[in-house]
DNA sequence: CGGCATCCCCAAGGATACTG
DNA sequence: CAGTATCCTTGGGGATGCCG
């Protein structure tokens, strides 16, 4: 996103927040490993649309700030799955009234959705 | 804002949300309204580094979105006062828990260790 | 006071190709 | 498979000026 990435100190708690999951897919993200840990690949199948760098970088970017953990595994082919650090599955707890929000008002209005 | 501005369906309720507050000031905008009503130039010495033209079209689109209110008094000079509808409320309610998050793990990290 | 109208910039993000 | 490396585009947002 935008924000201001790490200017030293922020208004209130929530720019703080925001400046963690700013990114274009970073909930998106967040939502896919918040069930189980996923594969590179997987991840990308799971986010249509998503690039090979984009998404290489928000992980990269969300390893950075403690919320997914980067484990590769020495195999051929290479394996290396993503998954919620503590901190990650915490941010992903307080997301939840955030997106019961957007389900109840944005999505109600325009559709009946089904969600995942 | 980023994401996808109203594409018709989102992954999840979160996008749908990050969708409404994605503007810069945005969160910042709702948390100063959240204690009362304020006018236009109240919210821009609140916000300090905010443009009038960017104040200016976030609070038209989170009115377009139904979160704010915008009243104008006919008066001279002219006075406009923004306030929260009670869809907006309800918003600020569900981002408290970001809020609180962001304040525990990324400001209280930042105090305890300054990066850059 | 509370705005629009303009012009401009730049970093986030996309497309594509290549590699260990 | 899981990424880099490059190049390019876009639009959100900053700066400035004018107006009812």
């Amino acid at each position: 996103m935008v924000v201001a990435r790490r200017p030293g100190s922020y208004e209130c708690g929530i720019d703080a927040a925001m400046d963690v999951i700013g990114g274009k897919w970073k909930v998106l993200i967040l939502w896919a490993l918040d069930e189980r840990a996923r594969r590179f690949g997987e991840l990308r199948r799971l986010l249509p649309g998503v690039t090979e760098k984009v998404l290489a970088s928000h992980l990269r970017e969300l390893e950075a700030d403690g919320i997914v953990h980067r484990e590769v595994f020495d195999e051929v082919p290479p394996r290396v799955e993503y998954s919620l650090t503590p901190l990650g599955a915490s941010l992903n707890g307080a997301l939840e009234p955030l997106g019961a929000w957007g389900r109840e008002h944005v999505l109600g209005a325009e559709v009946r959705a089904p969600r995942r």
